[in-house]
DNA sequence: CGGACGGTGCGGGTTTTCCCGTACGCCACT
DNA sequence: AGTGGCGTACGGGAAAACCCGCACCGTCCG
């Protein structure tokens, strides 16, 4: 079964470029190519391709906004798509992938990611260039925090996570099976320990250094 | 300029064929094996290699252990490390990227995907196997939602991003130029449309629809 | 042994938040 | 011009959170 794929670039020769090296793969074909972002947006919802790479920077509508169209949240049947881009700037990246992209290439990536990244897409996977995954990881890991200034008792964290999911003192009273002065005294003491003011940043706090899940 | 590459697995023909892929790589050159974690750490230590290989199954030290060990967070010189598994289980994926893992690789993942992991990790950048990849983006992307029930008006979405910071009703007053009473009535709006109860879980809410940057 | 220390638990006074009602300007509708 | 909806703005009383001080009970240590 071979992959069909949408070319989506403003410049020809990058076009040519890239229908080139995916046309040395045996399982990768290239059924259409478009100019702009209009062109790929309709092109796309006809022949309905099984990925498409589309380019960030291009006439009409960019990359990101071919994303929001093709694969955004709302999207009834979402196709696969690719970013592709010569600059790997941050609010491209998060725009694409939060726009539902499901790859995020740098055009300087090798021919060898460029197949790898139709593949993985066509499979339902995910594949982001080198250095913009290092990015993303540099996010993801809060660098070397996670814990307070002062350590906390394991009682104090029961009542961060609490405090986090927008309990209140009496329901957390309830929970932990102590009186309500207890809690106060607790949370207090998270206060001075975490060096914040307020119950609100006791939950900024564990969302930001990933006490509480997210979701 | 060869990358050096240490292979730590405790399966001798899971390394040797590791071996045989990389060495067909003329720009990689794998130059030490360990059977287990604790001689990977060794190993690693003593030769700094540009890129270690580790599995995550291994006896006496397990490849998270060994990740954070050579990269984990307060590592002096940290080495380049790439955690292989056959398994993508959350728990490892997490465990070795916020170990400081700078590739999480698959076994089914091709012969491509090793050496452009080794490539990238050497030059400083990541990568991560496709289907991991795709996990972890769903988390970056909150499925659909980031708008409540009903829609905030932009001052509300002000008010909201303060809350999330910790800000008191009076410091908002301040900041935004109005009355506090006027901050109660957007907050008390904002509840209501939230279908929250307090000021924290508007905040739990902006952090888990990332209406508030993770720092 | 006495005594300091930290975790845990409790109560009361002050501050902040929460939850009502109210009001005014703006815009669309008919 | 009337009218209803919406965003914004304000005030006051009830509720919760905040910040003290205090006490009990283990452990560790001179």
């Amino acid at each position: 079964m071979t992959i069909s794929v949408l070319l989506a670039d403003d410049q020809a020769m990058v076009r040519s470029g890239m229908r080139l090296l995916l046309e040395d793969q045996p399982d990768i074909r290239v059924v259409a190519e478009a100019v702009d972002g209009v062109e790929a947006v309709a092109l796309a919802r006809r022949l309905r391709p099984d990925v498409c790479l589309v380019d960030v920077r291009m006439p009409r509508l960019d990359g990101i906004e071919v994303t929001r169209a093709l694969a955004g949240p709302g999207v009834a049947r979402p196709l696969r798509v690719v970013v592709v881009t010569t600059f790997d700037l941050d609010e491209y990246v998060y725009g694409a992938l939060r726009g539902g992209a499901v790859g995020f290439l740098l055009k300087d990536a090798g021919p060898a990611l460029l197949a790898e990244a139709v593949r993985a897409a066509s499979a339902g996977d995910a594949l982001v260039s080198p250095s913009v995954t290092m990015r993303l990881l540099r996010h993801l890991t809060p660098a070397s925090a996670a814990q307070p200034a002062r350590p906390l008792s394991e009682r104090e964290w029961e009542v961060v996570r609490a405090v986090a999911k927008g309990r209140t003192n009496a329901e957390i009273a309830a929970e932990l099976f102590i009186s309500l002065s207890t809690v106060k005294g607790h949370v207090s003491g998270i206060q001075t320990k975490l060096g914040v003011r307020n119950r609100v940043q006791i939950a900024a706090w564990a969302w930001e250094n990933r006490v509480v899940t997210q979701s």
